[in-house]
DNA sequence: TAAAATTATTAGGCAAGACTAATTATTTAA
DNA sequence: TTAAATAATTAGTCTTGCCTAATAATTTTA
């Protein structure tokens, strides 16, 4: 078995290597998880200790079958609960992510598969993330970022890459969600802000940091 | 705030008290917990210090307000928490504890209100012990020992006393559950067991252990 | 490629929460 | 009412998971 902190390195982990991160560093690792990087040295040898990782300095961290196993029950824990917040509690999608925080960790036998069924097997979180299957297998999802949109183009929103509240619930104030249609209207060479119409209804003008957390699909 | 072990504690302590135990002592807690005393102690003392607890030699510990609300909130999402497991996702009353027990300590803001609405305000768990509401009013029970019913007369189960799986197993084989009418038979003298009547059905031969631990309503 | 900057690692500590063993209080019973 | 039994407490230790500060290794950049 294995402890809360030891699941939350796992998972980190796991999240960097799905965000594409070739090399998983100490240091990366350190600033993804706000822990000091003597701490995340330390954690690391206990995991590898544990045959959950595997650590070579040139090649950084890697997960092993048995703690990938682990990362993504807990990744998929976690993207269950948070449709269970929102669909059934009525939770916000800017205030999911930190109950999830602590709900990922419930271990029981058949926990996930009865949740996913009560969910009626949902395939996505509420911010567009791809909820693993038992088996461990994820769903393949075509994001494209909002700043790499064509001009004059339209697209639908199918997930963020910042999950923090500050950006979720910009995102709420400007009415745009999961499915919202979003139509590039115009791009500001100067700063690479741009022009949006949300839905077929109002415009507004986001930066470039706006745009490159919003995945859309073309 | 407090961690989850203080919220362990403020629990148990809060059971003591309902249970009706008149002095709270630290091998009490000690044994209700699992716990060595000299930890008891431990905890008692830094309890008392964040004004949880008092503490007298010869009174035992109480709850201070500010301890009462707190566990009473615990023991309020413990007992939601085991609604939603058995009625939404179809655990069985001999597992619901166990996970509810992990449960209980996530917090959020309104986690257990909009828990409570979207349970359709439940007034019991699936034990049979009132939940808690809000406000930390809780409805008051009337119950009998099985073991203090009279010879000839009909009870319904409305709670057990002992939550173990091994018990709560015992009571499925037996096709006992909250609601059941049971009627006495028989009281053997010899070793106060008793033959019971389940349902409209079976006859079974029970332990005066086993009365002892299930609580009626005449 | 050598100096500067960054990253990784080690050493030593700290707090929480548990434990054991020893000691002191308090109860209970002879 | 003293002796025996039980309960409470203290002292010291351990593990987990984090920290800071210092040092070593590696990468960048000039």
């Amino acid at each position: 078995m294995q402890t809360l902190s030891e699941e939350n390195y796992l998972k980190i982990i796991y999240n960097l290597d799905k965000q594409g991160l070739k090399k998983i560093t100490p240091t990366a690792i350190s600033e993804a998880l706000g822990n000091n990087p003597a701490s995340v040295v330390d954690m690391i040898r206990k995991l590898v200790d544990k045959k959950f990782l595997q650590y070579e300095k040139t090649k950084g961290v890697k997960l092993t079958e048995k703690g990938r196993n682990i990362a993504v029950q807990v990744v998929r824990k976690h993207r269950l609960w948070e449709v269970f917040l929102a669909e059934k509690l009525g939770y916000g999608w800017d205030e999911v992510h930190e109950i999830a925080e602590q709900l990922e960790h419930v271990h029981q036998q058949d926990l996930a598969e009865k949740l996913d069924k009560f969910l009626g097997f949902p395939s996505y979180d509420p911010h567009g993330d791809p909820i693993p299957k038992a088996n461990g297998e994820t769903a393949i999802t075509y994001k494209t970022l909002l700043a790499e949109i064509t001009e004059g183009k339209s697209c639908r929103v199918v997930a963020v890459k910042d999950t923090s509240p500050s950006f979720l619930q910009y995102l709420k104030k400007l009415e745009i969600g999961i499915g919202t249609k979003i139509t590039l209207v115009e791009k500001i060479p100067f700063d690479n802000s741009m022009v949006i119409m949300i839905g077929r209804g109002a415009k507004a003008t986001v930066s470039k940091v706006f745009a490159e957390n919003l995945l859309v699909h073309e």
